[in-house]
RNA sequence: GGAGGAUUAGCUCAGUUGGGAGAGCAUCUGCCUUACAAGCAGAGGGUCGGCGGUUCAAGUCCGUCAUUCUCCA
């Protein structure tokens, strides 16, 4: 050992410059050509902050799988990026200008612009800086930020040729408009939630002042961008009307009733006001019935001036004050309070006005068909778990048009160009006179390409024709149709193929009460000071163990704990090992003992399990059997067994290296910090563990397997029994063990020194024939019974006791085995293997249970 | 209104072609056995939300109801 070891795993010191080890290793860099390529790029966090819990999920989730491939010999690329995230990001920008004192309009857009670009640097830093934390192994000479000009190419790429294919269109349409932001914004970024509001009974009373017409709104600001009141054709009660105007209450303007069949009769009074620049329904009558369609609100949400005397007024505050002035000139009879559901914005939480506007729009139905049809294709995306396939398919049927302009400065601005009413649409200024179009695109637009932008299309580079399409794209659920859909639709139409193979879907991860993350409520935890707390490997162990595919993680500090609990057992095998080995010796297989075959053999069994569940993305399946693995069989079993022959002549300093070593590349995915720390002072290797190779499975001896564990199996019900009768280990005991076979004898006999250390016996008799005293308390075990003559400590009542229990158990477990064997449907349909096992374990339950008879009717005696 | 989760030990969760219920933490008993007391050795604890169905066999498949969460409209 060349380093000393701390009985007490300190993670501060071992994690610390692991990570400028493996940088300045180069390590984490693609680019073997000899290897074939593996793929992975990262999902770009926003450039607005520092990165969540969720982010450490979702990465390490990354790692785990890259580091696996890595070590199988794959030429493993995972690139890493950020996203500009442009509503998030300028917001951030503009909250910082403003403790300046200045607003983005004070500094102009190129100047805005250069602070963003800032912005952008000094959070990047943070976020490199988190994840080297993490110990992410992301090879950074690939890494890409989405307003790259690289990236700013495929955008443009992407832009001209959708518009002209005509699949990228500008129109003027209702469009949800964010007040607080001042910009349209697409359907999904668009959070329904169910807010307290109300019915307002209004009156528009008839220009001819025979009466007046009552409808319900829930947006009585609205009204003044009223252009008709509409009632149902066959509606009779109104037939009467037909024909008059109506004023807009509490003002001089006239509008007609119009008949449409869009109205409910059985909906309130049967008559609706119409607002089609405010509303998507209203906007449709609008179209129909060649209505005006009058803005009556500013971009800020405040009222203008068809709103009169509110002109000027924030909608909210004028929706008050009309209501008022309404109730006092009698014209609001009732207001009747309901919950509804209203749109707010995903960003900045305000209520979305819905506007008319003229935007840029993606027409998605033969996009979405196009994604819909080649998942019909054997070739398919495979998603994990396959249940969101459904989600992603049933939201590509219902899709509607993309509106992807946004009204800011820090994005990709649309290569169009406007001069008097022509419009070109091209990437340079097509001359004098033209003017480019304000707007850049949504963020979305540009994180659409990423897993093909950051390659380097639209050129035909290596890279994109080594690393694409890439394996697997690792993401939350809560981004499926923000992004996952989106990169799938762009990328079939734009590379013609997909652009990963695998789609790993993960949950997110809550707080211990079941609620979601937010700063709103103050609940977020930061994954840097758990890190400080607990450590990287233990964080990374934690949240890639303790749920499965798609379901959301609880925040759980025990499970935290015993995270560390584990890498500290971990800790302190290795200890033990390199405190005793201090060379490396070839595996000699000849020479090895039967519990040197018995660990391999399990390592074995191990592995299989792990490495099928690490296909299948099952790590909460391969952390299991590697924690049992690593803890219940090496450490308290094999680990404690090399102590008798560890200086004997053997291989079990070998053993007890190959295993340590093998379980510490099955961890390195998982804790790639400590099982470096514990590779790099096992004697010889890779110069790191994150290139050294995968374990391979080797033999697997049944027997040698069944054997110690019988052994394990006599030793646990020894020590039962010592801790039932308060017999400590220290105290020797006579040992008279009954064997079935001589075979038994002899294996047993082979095994005897573990049982000397572990039962700590006065005399021990092994045979097929012994003689024992009535006074004993007896263990029927499958290949023998194991008889304790503790005297004085025997209550024979009690032990007859005991025997007539285990007689009533094995005789349940024959009548189980019979009735199960006996059943001719059984016999006739059940597998030959589970008929065969069912056979054998009903022969040795019988077996045992003339053994319990036999012993009992001993005592009886 | 539509879709999809979840419901298993006191708590948090696993349980992958249907074939004898598991883990971590907590609880109880006994131990400093020189790798580890954040440990070791034992133990207790569940008619797998209810009902019905398919099957030789259901925690697992189907139906239905209840509770709860999420997404969409």
């Amino acid at each position: 050992m060349n380093k000393e070891m701390k009985p007490k795993y300190n993670h501060l010191e071992v994690e610390k410059d692991k990570y400028k080890f493996w940088l300045e290793g180069g390590f984490f860099k693609s680019g073997d050509k000899s290897k074939d390529p593996f793929t992975i790029v990262i999902p770009p966090p926003n450039v607005t902050g520092k990165l969540h819990l969720g982010h450490a999920w979702d990465t390490t989730l990354q790692d785990i799988i890259i580091r696996r491939k890595r070590m199988q010999g794959y030429d493993a690329l995972w690139l890493p990026g950020m996203d500009h995230a442009g509503i998030a990001t300028q917001a951030k920008v503009d909250a910082r200008l403003k403790e300046q004192g200045i607003s983005r309009y004070d500094l102009g857009r190129e100047k805005f612009l250069e602070a963003a670009w800032n912005w952008k640097h000094e959070y990047a830093e943070n976020i490199h800086n988190q994840w080297a934390n993490l110990g992410l192994s992301l090879d950074y000479s690939k890494e890409r930020f989405t307003l790259d000009k690289g990236l700013n190419d495929a955008v443009n790429e992407v832009f001209i040729k959708l518009y002209n294919e005509g699949l990228i269109y500008q129109g003027v349409r209702i469009i949800n408009w964010d007040p607080e932001a001042k910009t349209a914004l697409s359907n999904i970024e668009v959070e329904h939630k169910d807010v307290e509001g109300a019915f307002y009974h209004f009156k528009y009373p008839f220009v001819d002042e025979t009466g007046y017409m009552q409808i319900a709104t829930t947006r009585p600001e609205t009204m003044f961008g009223d252009t008709a009141l509409m009632v149902h054709p066959d509606d009779e009660r109104w037939s009467k009307v037909v024909g008059k105007e109506v004023f807009i209450p509490g003002t001089n303007t006239k509008i007609p009733i119009i008949l449409d069949d869009y109205v409910d009769m059985e909906f309130g009074t049967g008559v609706v006001k119409v607002t089609p620049a405010h509303d998507p329904n209203d906007y449709e009558v609008g179209l129909r019935h060649d209505l005006d369609m009058p803005l009556c609100m500013n971009d800020d949400g405040t009222m203008n001036e068809l709103a009169g005397k509110y002109n000027g007024i924030d909608r909210f505050e004028c929706r008050k004050q009309v209501v008022a002035d309404l109730t006092e000139l009698g014209l609001c009879p009732l207001v009747e309070k309901i919950t509804h559901s209203v749109g707010h914005s995903e960003r900045t939480g305000v209520m979305v006005e819905p506007r008319l506007s003229k935007q840029w729009f993606v027409k998605m139905e033969s996009l979405a068909q196009g994604t819909l049809d080649f998942q019909q294709d054997s070739d398919r995306i495979n998603i994990v778990p396959s249940r969101f396939e459904g989600t992603l398919n049933r939201w590509m049927e219902g899709i509607r048009d993309w509106c992807i302009s946004r009204q800011l400065w820090w994005g990709h601005r649309i290569p169009a160009w406007y001069r008097n009413d022509e419009v070109k649409v091209q990437i340079d200024s097509p001359g004098e006179g033209w003017v480019q179009d304000e707007d850049v695109l949504d963020t979305w637009f540009s994180s659409a390409l990423w897993p093909f932008s950051t390659l380097g299309w639209p050129n035909e580079t290596e890279d994109i024709k080594r690393y694409y399409p890439t394996n697997v794209l690792v993401t939350g659920y809560d981004i499926i149709f923000f992004w996952v859909s989106r990169m799938i639709f762009q990328g079939l139409h734009f590379t013609k193929q997909k652009p990963f193979n695998d789609v790993l879907v993960h949950g997110l991860i809550r707080d211990s009460q079941g609620r979601k993350m937010s700063k709103s409520l103050g609940n977020g935890i930061d994954p840097m000071d758990l890190i400080e707390q607990y450590g990287c490997d233990s964080l990374r162990y934690y949240l890639t163990t303790n749920s499965t595919p798609g379901q959301d993680l609880r925040y759980n500090k025990e499970k935290l704990e015993s995270s560390w609990n584990f890498i500290n057992k971990l800790w302190n095998i290795s200890r033990y090992v390199l405190m005793n080995v201090d060379s490396k010796k070839e595996l000699n297989y000849s020479n090895l003992n039967t519990v040197d075959k018995w660990i391999i053999s399990k390592l074995n069994e191990t592995l299989e399990i792990i490495d099928s569940n690490y296909d299948k993305y099952e790590f909460g399946e391969v952390a299991r059997a590697l924690y049992s693995f690593t803890w219940d069989t090496f450490a308290s079993w094999y680990v404690e067994m090399s102590k008798v022959s560890l200086n004997e002549e053997g291989e079990t300093k070998s053993v007890l290296l190959y295993v340590l070593e093998s379980v510490i590349k099955l961890l390195h995915p998982f804790m790639p910090h400590v099982t470096e720390e514990i590779y790099q002072m096992l004697p010889e290797g890779d110069k790191s563990i994150s290139i050294s190779t995968w374990p391979e499975e080797s033999f697997m001896d049944s027997k040698a397997m069944k054997q110690v564990d019988n052994l394990t199996e006599l030793i646990r019900s020894i020590r039962n029994v010592r801790n039932e009768k308060n017999v400590p280990l220290s105290k020797p005991i006579d040992l008279i063990i009954k064997a079935n076979s001589n075979q038994t004898v002899t294996y047993l006999n082979d095994l005897r020194t573990y049982v000397d250390k572990f039962c700590n016996p006065n005399s021990l008799i092994i045979d097929t024939k012994v003689k024992i005293d009535s006074n004993v308390i007896s263990i029927v075990l499958e290949d023998f019974t194991v008889y304790l003559p503790l005297a004085g400590l025997i209550d024979l009542e009690e032990e007859k006791i005991r025997l007539k229990k285990e007689l009533k158990r094995l005789l349940g477990e024959i009548e189980r085995g019979e009735k199960m064997l006996s059943n001719e449907n059984f016999i006739s349909k059940a597998p030959k293997a589970k008929i065969d096992s069912e056979n054998d374990k009903l022969t040795s339950y019988k077996k045992q249970y003339q053994e319990v008879k036999d012993t009992l009717e001993n005592i009886n005696e």
